[in-house]
RNA sequence: GGGGAGAUACCAAAGUGGCCAACUGGGGCGGACUGUAACUCCGCUGACUUCGUCUUCGUAGGUUCGAAUCCUGCUCUCCCCA
């Protein structure tokens, strides 16, 4: 993989650049969607490609460990053969999973003990594993694993935990350089800052991976409930410690705004449930604002979803017809509601990075801050 | 014509003397959702001057300290037999 800086921002942290992977070209800022078990839910990889425009998708280790498992990935040739998808694909590693199924694990200094939450069989999972796992998904980029540790912990749990996750890091970086790609084309690792909302602890978790010299570093552990002005404080404390020249991916976030907050402090990764899962759920993100389609104002709305939007179902369907189809459980109204946030969320950072390359993105930004956060 | 069952809030349906402005679903309205156990979850849903008051359980009357619940008349609905 390889990472190329193009353009900065002169008014903020915001800059553009080029991942190139044996998949194809990112460009950043990028948002990724994502595709848990091997699939963006509600939307056709024609539709993610020719309509929504992604350039890389998601895919989870735990999930996908589970089901289908191993030997049909492994028989399938990879998650890129499996689902059909061709161009990059980036899998989490179930450090997530640590958290939002803290429930159903236990954690030891080996590694995370789950019990399904399928079927409630137990499965160990360990940085050394967890690579492997990685590797026979096929994922171009892997992330290590990691213990998210919830927004609200504690200074000494966040220590503790932060302790655990780069000893955690240091066995993923042994492992994935022990071992090869399994179908013939690169993977690389990218290592997660941790450290909670403690400034200290993010520079030392930020030292610890920079110095590991990965071709890419991600910021984990934000949007899990902490104030937003933390997250955003705890962005700028980590940037200004990766290396400049390697791309840095903000996991799991966020919102419009969130995002483009966080490509004015340097960052050029994003994903986030949050187009699909709120898209199902009946919320439509708009350049004017954010529209909730169930809210009874928009039952005679004929006009189209989003006049500005990008892709043919923001023309083809009017408010009207979504706002039916979402109250009448219809399984197209979340198909339209999904592709239309992705094809928003894609437009957004495509948008980013032409004010970057000209010089504006910091003014525009602003307006576009208020614009987004607006309830229509 | 004979026999039987029933009428409860927007719908369906509990409740059969006080803990009932009335269980529970659905519908309606509103909200939440940030590396996806999520087409999910959470509120509100008689009226009003809303820590209280007023009017409700087909309808008119009655019994009782007290009735959606007991009694009587009336109206309507459904089922079975002819």
């Amino acid at each position: 993989m390889e990472f190329k800086l193009l353009n900065k921002d002169p008014k903020s942290g915001a800059r553009t650049g080029k991942l190139t992977t044996d998949h194809g070209e990112i460009q950043t800022p990028i948002f990724m969607p994502v595709g848990t078990l091997g699939s963006v839910k509600g939307v056709h990889q024609r539709e993610l490609r020719e309509d929504v425009d992604a350039e890389i998708i998601l895919g989870n280790t735990y999930h996908l460990y589970l089901r289908p498992g191993l030997e049909i990935m492994e028989q399938a040739g990879g998650l890129h053969k499996f689902n059909g998808w061709d161009r990059p694909i980036l899998t989490d590693s179930g450090g997530f999973q640590v958290f939002s199924l803290a429930d159903n694990r236990k954690l030891t200094e080996e590694g995370a003990m789950f019990r399904s939450h399928i079927d409630g069989s137990k499965h160990f999972f360990t940085p050394e594993n967890v690579m492997d796992i990685q590797r026979t998904i096929g994922a171009d980029i892997i992330m290590a694993f990691d213990e998210c540790p919830p927004g609200t912990a504690t200074y000494e749990y966040a220590k503790n935990s932060l302790g655990l996750t780069q000893r955690w890091l240091e066995r993923c970086v042994k492992r994935f350089d022990e071992t090869e790609p399994k179908y013939g084309y690169s993977q690389t690792l990218f290592p997660i800052v941790q450290g909670c909302v403690y400034k200290d602890l993010r520079i030392k978790a930020a030292e610890h991976a920079a110095a590991l010299d990965r071709e890419g570093y991600a910021i984990g552990g934000l949007a899990v409930g902490e104030p937003v002005e933390d997250m955003y404080s705890m962005i700028e404390v980590v940037n200004e410690v990766l290396p400049e020249d390697k791309p840095r991916y903000l996991m799991g976030v966020g919102t419009p705004v969130n995002i483009l907050e966080a490509i004015s402090r340097g960052v050029d990764m994003f994903d986030c449930v949050m187009p699909t899962r709120n898209g199902r759920n009946g919320m439509i993100f708009t350049q004017n604002g954010i529209i909730n389609i169930k809210n009874k104002k928009w039952a005679n709305d004929f006009s189209p979803i989003d006049p500005d939007g990008t892709s043919f179902v923001d023309q083809h369907y009017t408010k009207a017809y979504v706002r039916h189809l979402i109250h009448s459980k219809e399984l197209l109204g979340a198909q339209i509601c999904s592709i239309h946030n992705l094809a928003f969320y894609l437009w957004l950072v495509r948008e980013a990075r032409v004010q970057i390359n000209q010089g504006t993105f910091a003014s525009w930004k602003d307006v576009m801050v208020k614009r987004l956060a607006t309830r229509l």
